[in-house]
RNA sequence: CGCGGGGUGGAGCAGCUUGGUAGCUCGUCGGGCUCAUAACCCGAAGGUCGUAGGUUCAAAUCCUUCCUCCGCAA
């Protein structure tokens, strides 16, 4: 029977990966839906999608529209009883979400109604929420405002970051989805409308959003960084050059410095402080340089002390 | 041909302009001091200076080739 379901699968970054690896293993993928190819680092190279990769893999047919808007066609000629889209990229229009016998089927990480948009899983730790999850729901026009119908919840630890719960959630969303599938297929799902008033949005990291407040607290400094761990990063300026920042600790309370003025150097890292304290940077990139440990990079300074004093910013 | 910065013992850097004994801050190993230590002192090991050519009496250093890492922009 599930076998001959016909899937068509929507999705471009890693994340979207196990559950497409998970559709294929179990279901019958008959294409799949990226987003075009795009230069990508110095040379100009063309970078091909993770989901692309994997589809090619499995010979299953590709297609990469740059307005799905309008260039739908060809995937309504698939014939698809089911769509699973799961971090595509693009607003996909009514035509397509009407197709299918069984719907348009999302697999958002977030626990919506909360953190609706592009970017769930950085905002989730940056504004130091405790748990997050994934989200099976039924696709609208809106953007994830569709009907929920299946959740699964995981705890933010204080030591994730965006890259461990991208990895966590991204194999919770492949689970879920696949004990949900069924559910739907049988008409047990229960589907249940998103509380309006609970509703938040988490939209996509900007350059200033990567860009270190230290007027902030300790803990959101800390909450920041780890946030944009490992992609993008977050970063500060030290006398006009770029420095990303990776990782950080959170250290003693203090005051009575300028917010960014860099308070201490030492084996544990650059300190700097913010609205309520120290905050160390312990793993951090210099422009043109590999990603290094704090103190390494002081071990390099021929006079580090001169650090001392200066503002990061 | 988008702009730019690198590749020097295990790590991070200096040295290159003005060619001529491989340096600094750490780490590692051994020893010492100490109640003790991530502190301090003494000592040791460890480098074809990314690759291939060229110039030269002599190249990390000057010229050329290629490989490769990274920041920005897209």
């Amino acid at each position: 029977m599930n076998s001959q379901m016909k899937i068509v699968f929507m999705g471009t970054p890693d994340f979207s990966v196990p559950v497409l690896k998970m559709l294929i293993q179990n279901y019958n993928v008959v294409g799949v839906v990226s987003q075009p190819d795009k230069p990508i680092g110095r040379g100009g190279k063309l970078g091909i999608s993770p989901v692309k990769e994997v589809s090619l893999e499995h010979g299953i047919p590709i297609f990469q529209p740059n307005h799905i808007r309008k260039e739908y066609e060809e995937i309504l000629k698939l014939q698809p009883d089911m769509i699973i889209t799961c971090a595509y990229g693009q607003i996909i229009p009514k035509e397509i979400l009407e197709y299918p016998k069984y719907g348009c089927i999302n697999v958002h990480a977030s626990l919506l109604p909360k953190h609706r948009g592009g970017a769930p899983i950085h905002r989730a730790i940056i504004e130091g929420d405790t748990k997050t999850g994934i989200t099976i729901m039924q696709m609208d026009i809106g953007m994830d405002s569709g009907d929920i119908l299946e959740q699964a919840e995981i705890p933010i630890l204080d030591s994730d970051t965006a890259e461990t719960l991208f990895d966590k959630l991204s194999e919770l969303g492949a689970t879920l989805l696949l004990e949900t599938i069924p559910k739907i297929i049988e008409g047990k799902v229960v589907r249940r409308k998103q509380v309006e008033e609970e509703v938040t949005y988490a939209y996509n990291i900007s350059k200033e959003d990567e860009k270190i407040d230290f007027t902030k607290t300790r803990r959101e400094v800390y909450n920041q960084i780890r946030g944009l761990n490992s992609f993008p990063v977050a970063y500060t300026m030290l006398e006009g050059s770029r420095l990303k920042v990776f990782e950080s600790k959170i250290g003693e309370e203090k005051d009575s410095f300028p917010f960014g003025q860099i308070v201490r150097i030492d084996k544990e890292g650059i300190g700097v402080s913010t609205k309520d304290g120290i905050i160390l940077l312990t793993v951090i990139q210099p422009e043109g340089k590999k990603k290094m440990k704090a103190s390494d990079y002081l071990n390099g300074c021929k006079n580090k002390e001169s650090l001392l004093g200066k503002i990061l910013g």
